[in-house]
DNA sequence: TAAGATTGTGGGTAGTTGTGGGTAATTTCC
DNA sequence: GGAAATTACCCACAACTACCCACAATCTTA
């Protein structure tokens, strides 16, 4: 049962192998629409860990940063430091992605990874950072949490 | 897997030949349409890197800079800048195009150069001046820079 | 419960890509 | 006009990547 196109939930421990592929859940998979083409775009995220958007997001930030003039320094610094570490990556016959280098380095990316559905856009991370990450995260303002509450229902 | 005509993202560690020849990353070539004719143009960044357009985007740059006009100092001081260290340049049959020495040498290039896709241009550093802009830019406000990410990245 | 299908993981192979250098054609300068 | 330098074109090799096949574990279905 897939819920809604392009939309991913839940935890999977897989593994990463000696060429830098990981498997997509096939969940993931079978939730992505055909007009993905099999594609998504791999970058860095915000905390240590890798985010995977389906291709059509990534088109619509894509055509937001190409209306970002150059003149401006931070606009140049901001489209530079998001298109850099992106890249685009087809799964294969085996429903797997390679990872760069660059981004198995930046995530600490070891055998074992994690991967999170974050709703629009997919999370890999290492199981041992995952878990810093949610013990700082623990002393998190709860203002913060409040200021939330007005934008969501659950 | 090549996502829009004429858009560059992505991380290359390339190198600059003794004839000033470097690569153009075969994803980059790939994206760029028929229309193009293999040609791009070779220009001064304004960080201190080279700018890579394809031939018909520097086109639609030409014609903006056709209508700023010459009474103003500042117009004429941008368009004198942009232009005249601006030259095509045609990949050969390996993909590599040939710099300019101007160009090498405001960019400081050495054997080692990192491609940067741009979306929709390419830039080409010394890997040290990257790191020191990168530096640099860390100064910049950050509170634009949060906006700006708030308004595009999902 | 058993057979079949699906899913995750590992590895081999052929084609592509990046890099270096050589030769011929063209341009520049005296 | 001729020599030197520069540029453009071609070939070759090594490294890498994408594609393919195989297998085991898990889940589904009859």
């Amino acid at each position: 049962m897939t819920l809604t196109n392009n939309t991913f939930i839940g935890e999977y421990a897989y593994s990463l192998d000696s060429k830098g592929r990981v498997n997509i859940p096939a969940k993931f998979r079978q939730s992505l629409s055909d007009d993905n083409e099999g594609t998504f775009v791999i970058a860095r995220g915000m905390d240590s860990c890798v985010w995977i958007y389906p291709l059509i997001q990534w088109k619509d930030i894509e055509s937001n940063l190409r209306n970002l003039s150059s003149l401006s320094k931070i606009n140049r610094t901001f489209v530079r430091n998001t298109a850099r570490y992106a890249s685009p990556s087809t799964y294969d016959k085996q429903g797997r992605i390679t990872l760069t280098p660059s981004l198995i380095d930046y995530a600490g990316l070891d055998k074992d990874v994690l991967i999170v559905g974050m709703v629009n856009k997919i999370e890999i991370w290492n199981p041992t950072r995952l878990d810093e990450t949610d013990k700082q995260n623990l002393e998190i303002d709860p203002a913060a949490y409040d200021e939330l509450a007005k934008n969501i229902i659950i």
